[in-house]
RNA sequence: GCCGCUUUAGCUCAGCCGGUAGAGCACAUCAUUCGUAAUGAUGGGGUCGUCAGUUCGAGUCUGACAAGCGGCACCA
């Protein structure tokens, strides 16, 4: 019997049924055959060495084919590192571990008298895994019955495996892989011919960390231990490279160098904007509010601390409360800081009688907003308690919701354009199973956010059962420079305030009407939008939002006087300008306002002060434009207008 | 909130087996007036995260708490 195996380049071999894909490699040649990791059989990735029963198409994967390639070393990577500490730590169970972006981990559960694993226990658990890859153990896959499977890992007190396996359909055959034939792991597959296939120095165990079985927080809590795993040692440095280049344009560390904002233990997850932190702020916030005001919309304030009969009324008090902060004043009566602001929006369009004639309302507010979030949460900028939304909510007669829609997608993309991201995913989460409302309802309103994401032709990608339980959401996820994902706008259909505060207004038919509530935030929160973008430009903003614009500095101490005039020329102008007299020389001046990213020096000795003009020196720039003071303040003033008004 | 780790000067960090603190940068003062990423000298600065405990004696050992870091869970 044989079957007929097509290969890539369009030939075909008939092989012996039962033959192995590593049969065919070294069929065609010996080179093939020790570079061959595993193959493509119609379209699956299979072992190397699992027969073949039928006729396929087979294509052989080498380290060519780097996604894959990297897929199955790290899925290796992982079994090796259970190996290495089943061996290391007798009595720890194994559970699951899959490939990451950039290695892998796996969960275990050490004996209980043994505690979780630390990172002082890596580099022994190292020494284990590369020892199993000098061992060069064949991993060979075998089927088993679903209940012998089970019957066994009780035996052996896995009692996670034996859990897992039980969830699989009775009947069933499952695969395992041994390592070597003292050591083996349920897996569906496929891995590496043996373990001398990984390059022991290609991979490095990272961290150590708590993880709950199954995702599940009522589950006990297992010690993950992550790596990172690679096809061979360069690209294992690159990858260190690349980690300790984001660590440099961290924005918690940007924000300390550059003196933008600082934490402390009073006020955990609290920013102490700085001047020049602020200053940033403020230039978002004029930014903003510019854009709205052109796009109709109106600004308003609502308060940040209100009674907890309006947090009752909105639902919150009760679903919400714990990530509340709340109050009791003397008089016994109890308020509640606002965690969102849509309440206060509704009771604003709730004060006095509504008309159609007066949709859409478009309502914005910079509103600061407190929500208790667990403390594990916390990441500097970009996940605190206390924050500021640029939010704004949407009331319009349902006919007129797809359109309000489709304003709101093109406004917050055109914003992104304006920061420098282009690239932007949009999700469309839909009906949760928790939810209010009925189903044709939901059919409407999903339908409406799909119409408009159509109408502009943009491509999205479907959370099922991810809205929130009170309508379907658009949720705008940018990424940075460094490829990193940060979900920043929000685009939500609310079905529940507007019934909850019983708003209406007055259609052409005389009749009341409800109106249509959407919610929607851009930058998300100022706080988090600013993180990403010292993140994005690793601290040299652009100089329209820039901390401080220009620096002026001197050389000598006859140039004050000129610089002290220059400075207030690029001031008059609407520069954030500071100068720096000190008795200092330029190098030093120039080191350290390069290490705050100021954008640009400029550099005043005593020719300039005689001539009238200014050295303009920009960031990280090794030469200088030597311009008159006049050319320096035009173009410098055209240089900082921000996106919306003109500039770069 | 859960697991692990960390917390010493403004910042980055050292401090062995318990004997009551140290460096570099920063800061201040003085000298230096200098042309594009660190001028030199001198000096001041610490209830060693907080609170308990063990001990003749705690930065060092133990416990609780707090904050931070890396994950997990959370992010209606």
């Amino acid at each position: 019997m044989h079957v007929r195996i097509s290969l890539p380049d369009g030939s075909m071999r008939e092989m012996p049924r039962g033959a192995t894909a590593g049969d065919v490699a070294r069929a065609i040649g010996p080179g093939l055959a020790k570079a061959a990791l595993a193959a493509r059989v119609d379209g699956d990735l299979f072992d190397l060495e699992r027969p073949i029963e039928r006729d396929v198409a087979l294509e052989l994967v080498t380290a060519k084919d780097e996604a894959a390639a990297l897929e199955l070393v790290r899925h290796d990577y992982a079994h090796v590192l259970a190996e290495a500490v089943q061996r290391l730590f007798p009595g720890t169970q194994i559970t699951f571990g899959p490939a990451t972006d950039d290695g892998f981990y796996y969960d275990f559960a050490p004996p209980p008298e043994r505690g979780p694993f630390t990172e002082a226990d890596l580099p022994a658990i190292e020494e284990e895994m590369r020892a199993i890859i000098a061992a060069d153990k064949p991993l060979r896959r075998e089927v088993w019955d679903r209940d012998a499977l089970i019957a066994k890992w009780r035996a052996e007190g896995e009692t996670f495996k034996a859990e897992w396996a039980a969830t699989l359909p009775e009947g069933e055959e499952i695969s395992v892989y041994w390592s070597g034939d003292d050591w083996m792991d349920m897996c569906r597959g496929p891995h590496l011919p043996s373990t001398g296939r990984l390059d022991p120095r290609a991979f490095r165990l990272t961290r150590v960390s708590g993880a709950y079985w199954r995702g599940d927080p009522n589950n006990p809590q297992l010690s993950r231990i992550y790596g990172t795993g690679w096809l061979n040692a360069k690209q294992l440095e690159a990858h260190l490279h690349r980690l300790e280049e984001a660590a440099k344009r961290d924005h918690r560390k940007l924000g300390r160098e550059m003196d933008l904002f600082h934490f402390q233990e009073e006020a955990p997850g609290a920013v102490f904007w700085h001047p020049r932190g602020w200053a940033l702020f403020l230039e978002l916030i004029g930014f903003m509010r510019r854009r709205q005001r052109a796009a109709r919309y109106v600004e308003v304030n609502t308060p940040d601390v209100m009674d907890r009969g309006l947090w009752e009324v909105s639902g919150h008090w009760h679903n919400y409360r714990e990530h509340m902060f709340s109050t009791e004043t003397e008089d016994g009566r109890v308020y509640a800081l606002k965690p969102m602001n849509c309440p206060g929006g509704v009771s604003m369009f709730a004060h006095g009688l509504k008309s159609y004639r007066d949709l859409p309302l478009r309502m914005a507010e910079f509103g600061k907003v407190h929500r208790y979030e667990p403390s594990g949460a916390l990441h500097g900028l970009m996940r605190v308690r206390h924050f500021t939304q640029d939010d704004a909510h949407v009331f319009c007669t349902p006919g007129q919701m797809a359109g309000e829609c489709r304003e709101v997608i093109g406004l917050v993309l055109d914003i992104y354009r304006q920061f420098g991201f282009d690239d932007v995913a949009i999700k469309l989460s839909t009906r949760p199973d928790s939810r209010i409302g009925d189903d044709a309802t939901w059919d409407r309103l999903e339908g409406a956010l799909v119409e408009a994401l159509e109408g502009l032709g943009l491509a999205y990608a479907l959370n099922p059962g991810e809205g929130a339980f009170y309508g379907p959401k658009l949720e705008f996820v940018l990424r940075d420079a460094i490829g990193r994902d940060w979900q920043c706008g929000t685009l939500q259909v609310d079905m529940n305030l507007p019934e909850r505060f019983d708003i209406g207004y007055v259609g052409e038919d005389g009749a009341r009407h409800r109106p249509v509530m959407l919610h929607r935030a851009i930058l998300g929160s100022f706080e988090r939008f600013i993180g990403i973008l010292l993140e994005h430009h690793a601290g040299r903003l652009p100089l329209w939002l820039a901390p401080v614009q220009a620096v002026v500095a001197t050389i000598v101490s006859d140039a004050d006087g000129w610089a002290g005039e220059v400075a207030a020329r690029l001031a008059a102008a609407g520069l954030r300008v500071e100068t720096d007299l000190r008795n200092e020389k330029i190098n030093l001046k120039v080191r350290e306002h390069s290490l705050m990213k100021v954008p640009v020096m400029l550099v005043v000795g005593r020719r300039e002060a005689e001539e009238g003009t200014v050295a303009v020196r920009r960031l990280g720039a090794e030469r200088q434009e030597l311009l008159s003071i006049d050319a320096a303040v035009a173009m410098l003033r055209a240089e900082a207008l921000p996106p919306d008004l003109g500039g770069a």
